[in-house]
DNA sequence: ATCGAAATAT
DNA sequence: AATATTTCGA
């Protein structure tokens, strides 16, 4: 019933000859757009029972390629029931009746759109729209691809409006205008993942778009996708480029809620697949990319650089590859291999990691602040003991990566964050998007981030940067030889926790990427003597 | 060529 | 004001 692309571009006349199923109770209406229909070279079979109309549907004999069925008010479930049933069908309700329960229901049930009656002929000559936007979204939605992100590029975003369907969509007509809200602009059923792509700068969408450019073309993006049943129309003239450039430029979107559960797709650029997002704190974000397709006008090629809207996920990405490496070893470009994020480029990663530095720069001595006014005398040991307070608290099924994460990345440099920062901004596996959404600072990076040096300070820092507080002085003494004496100490402590309360993860020291990290930390701290880490 | 910081741009 | 991009010296 679904007439595939090659088909509508072979038919000639098109949409002469389109067949319409035409259910509708009030039998003097329905001749009466039966009239109006084949005076549009239509062809038209009435019905007036949805079982009759649906035993046609499915019958070899008859072929049909639109439906306008209408949802009668005392028996609407006729109605619907023919929706589900003639999935693969384009369908147009019509309604006496304006009620947006109903449309939404039918919407829901897959109706291409919702009419009110009296049907404006308008929308009646236009329903050769859907069985063609159907036609094309049936295409575009084969290949599947899953991805992190979303890219928009300027020339993409032109084809789509310009040479996307260059005289199905735009023809040559106005783009918008006389277009009733909420009634001609419904997508196809077959096309509801198809993805807003929005302007980074309008409205502040920030959590939808990962990619945009400039603040151009992209605004009318889903309105040119869907089909304008509005204005005046010229033949459809139909050209297999513009399908083409219709399925390219699918964007797919995904939306699973993995809790913590890190992404493992091993995605090479320039395939796409990769996926994996996580709702966090009630925010569930959506993420999709649109394929890349070399512009075949290809001649002026990405005049501008794409712009990388930071969303959470992207963000729990880097932050995942920056634990992954520990924070030192942390440089753009293996931050970028362990991101694996088609598109992303070294210079976003630096950028981010810039950003990212400087955060933590500014967060945590605050942190380590406040911590020591709580707990002045805190020794090294209890202060230590404070700052894994939020580690512990980690509910002990945290599996996989993310446990792995967790655990290496938590013990020592966790920072101490307050008492409140401490469960809560920790809270489950991923913290929420720190930058935009936190006001306080504090909780930038508390995580599972080591701190920068200079941040921790269970020494005296020999860059002298360590807010002013100098822990050691109550524990150590400040000399930068007993490091070595103190680092074991730590781990000592920490060992000593772990056996005693095996319940909990397992800190600091007893897995391998902890030890790295914390080797690194004293080799940044000028011990170079500990033998390197082994993996 | 890459990194990171600073300067710019949005 | 926040945050992304570009530039520039090392």
């Amino acid at each position: 019933m679904v007439c595939t692309p090659d088909e509508l571009v072979e038919w000639e006349d098109f949409p002469k000859g389109l067949r319409v199923l035409l259910l509708d109770r009030d039998v003097n209406y329905a001749s009466e757009i039966r009239s109006k229909l084949e005076g549009m070279d239509y062809i038209v079979s009435t019905f007036c029972d949805e079982d009759e109309a649906l035993s046609a549907a499915f019958s070899n004999s008859e072929v049909f390629h639109v439906a306008i069925v209408e949802v009668s008010t005392v028996k609407c479930d006729g109605s619907f029931k023919f929706l589900q049933m003639a999935k693969g069908l384009p369908t147009v309700m019509t309604a006496s009746a304006q009620c947006l329960t109903t449309t939404m229901k039918c919407i829901a049930l897959g109706a291409i759109e919702v009419l009110n009656k009296p049907i404006c002929e308008d929308k009646l000559r236009n329903i050769w729209q859907h069985v063609v936007h159907k036609a094309y979204s049936a295409v575009a939605e084969s290949p599947k691809q899953e991805s992190t992100i979303r890219m928009v590029k300027d020339e993409e975003i032109r084809d789509k409006l310009r040479g996307g369907m260059p005289c199905l969509f735009d023809g040559g007509c106005n783009d918008e205008h006389d277009r009733s809200p909420g009634d001609d602009k419904y997508p196809a059923p077959s096309t509801p993942q198809l993805k807003q792509v929005r302007l980074l700068d309008d409205a502040g969408c920030h959590d939808q778009t990962n990619w945009s450019s400039e603040k151009d073309s992209v605004a009318h993006y889903e309105e040119s996708k869907s089909v304008e049943t509005t204005s005046c129309n010229a033949a459809p003239d139909m050209s297999l480029e513009a399908g083409e450039q219709m399925h390219e430029s699918v964007v797919k979107e995904e939306n699973n809620s993995a809790d913590g559960c890190k992404s493992e797709s091993d995605t090479f650029p320039g395939q796409k697949n990769e996926a994996e997002t996580s709702s966090l704190g009630g925010n569930t974000r959506k993420q999709s990319k649109v394929s890349e397709s070399p512009s075949p006008c290809g001649a002026k090629t990405n005049r501008k650089k794409m712009k990388v809207d930071w969303t959470s996920d992207l963000h729990k990405k880097f932050v995942q590859a920056v634990e992954q490496l520990g924070v030192d070893q942390a440089i753009p470009s293996r931050i970028l291999e362990l991101m694996k994020v088609e598109g992303l480029t070294r210079h976003n990663v630096a950028s981010h990691l810039q950003k990212y530095r400087m955060h933590r720069r500014h967060a945590l001595p605050k942190r380590e602040e406040r911590r020591i006014s709580v707990r002045p005398k805190d020794t090294m040991q209890s202060s230590y003991y404070y700052q894994h307070k939020p580690v512990m608290a980690y509910p002990p099924p945290y599996h996989s990566n993310l446990t792995l994460l967790a655990n290496q990345a938590c013990p020592v440099w966790a920072t101490p964050g307050s008492h409140t920062s401490g469960l809560h901004a920790w809270g489950p596996p991923y913290q929420t998007w720190p930058w935009k959404t936190c006001a306080a600072a504090d909780v930038w990076g508390c995580p599972v981030m080591p701190p920068l040096h200079g941040s921790y300070s269970y020494y005296p820092q020999q860059n002298g940067y360590n807010g002013g507080v100098d822990i050691s002085r109550n524990s150590m003494p400040p000399n930068s030889h007993n490091d070595h004496h103190l680092a074991d100490e730590v781990v000592n402590h920490i060992v000593k926790e772990a056996i005693s309360k095996p319940w909990l993860p397992l800190p600091l020291g007893l897995k391998p990427p902890s030890t790295e990290s914390v080797l690194s930390e004293l080799s940044k701290q000028g011990i170079s003597s500990i033998p390197p880490p082994s993996q």
